[in-house]
DNA sequence: GTCCATGTTCTTTA
DNA sequence: CTAAAGAACATGGA
């Protein structure tokens, strides 16, 4: 669920209540959440001051005053949140860290994921950041046409690989490629110098805004104080199939890219590049007929004779 | 029962 | 070999 916005949204509201706390004691209430599997976190972070709470990516990122690291990731329903240390236990809170806050109070911080696509990362002395690309709110126009410029995917896939910007997910790759006027199946290196820069624009301003927003709660998503986003109210094409497109009027169409449903304005966002086929790959036809004995052995079909 | 969901990673295919 | 699409992961809601 939580994109840029959410998850920097989750960083500020925590903040106040983690930075220069010392974790008490640490609930780990399913190992299968904590990664590298087998790590021991408890015993590398009870005793420790938290020094601060950053984020990186969608990765919120824990360094302790003795240098080591950790982030949460939040997966798709996950929330993270500062508690009063004796309310009751919702299900699927699988971690739980009691924390004394340097005025003295107690503080429970929980990490609670129903689907579990989320969960807790060891680094130790490592970067938090080693396998993910640039933050897209600092990014340079210049980089990220570079960028796009190494690949034939549809710019809406683009958007989404976190190696190649950190931080946008489905919502925000929908709305950026709205407000920069550009078709999802659009193929990124065949966008316009201006295109790519209008696009980088557009990137910043819609995270920008959704940051003054609280970030955007579909269905899950809460700050670190239980309290909803409010952008939600403000997506122009994110959820609003067969709605008029808030600029034209025209119907918002829904199709499927790389397995994720993509929202846009066939006005607004007119195909004036290349673009792919929607739903599938782009497959190159061959021109003439198919070789005729293609004779092919699927794995299981290997098996099975052995 | 069906389909869908704010994400990532592994596998399969071209 | 590389690049990209698809499936899988787990749970709940419409």
């Amino acid at each position: 669920m939580p994109e840029l916005p959410e998850v920097q949204t989750v960083v500020q509201t925590l903040r106040p209540y983690v930075a220069g706390a010392v974790i008490e004691r640490a609930n780990i209430r399913r190992m299968d959440i904590i990664r590298p599997a087998g790590t021991d976190l408890a015993a590398q972070i009870v005793g420790r001051p938290i020094a601060s709470i950053d984020r990186r990516g969608k990765r919120i990122v824990f360094t302790l005053a003795n240098g080591n690291r950790f982030y949460v990731h939040l997966g798709m329903s996950g929330r993270l949140t500062a508690e009063a240390a004796d309310g009751p236990l919702p299900p699927h809170t699988h971690i739980v860290l009691d924390v004394l806050q340097r005025g003295g109070s107690r503080i429970q911080l929980r990490l609670c994921d129903p689907r579990r696509f989320g969960g807790i990362w060891w680094l130790g002395r490592e970067r938090p950041d080693r396998d993910i690309g640039p933050e897209p709110l600092t990014l340079p126009a210049a980089q990220l046409t570079r960028r796009l410029a190494r690949t034939r995917r549809t710019i809406k896939s683009a958007l989404l690989d976190q190696r190649l910007v950190a931080g946008i997910g489905n919502i925000y790759a929908d709305e950026s490629l709205f407000a920069a006027g550009i078709h999802p199946l659009a193929i990124a290196c065949e966008l316009s110098q201006y295109q790519a820069k209008r696009l980088c624009r557009a990137i910043k301003a819609t995270l920008k805004r959704a940051l003054r927003h609280g970030g955007s709660t579909v269905r899950d998503y809460r700050d670190a104080t239980g309290a909803p986003g409010g952008f939600q109210r403000l997506h122009r094409v994110y959820g609003r199939t067969g709605m008029p497109c808030v600029v034209c009027g025209e119907a918002v169409c829904r199709i499927v890219i790389g397995g994720r449903s993509t929202h846009y304005c066939p006005r607004c966002q007119a195909a004036d590049v290349p673009v792919a086929r929607a739903g599938s790959a782009q497959r190159p036809r061959p021109a003439q007929a198919r070789p005729a004995a293609r004779v092919r052995r699927s794995v299981s079909d290997g098996l099975a004779e052995v």
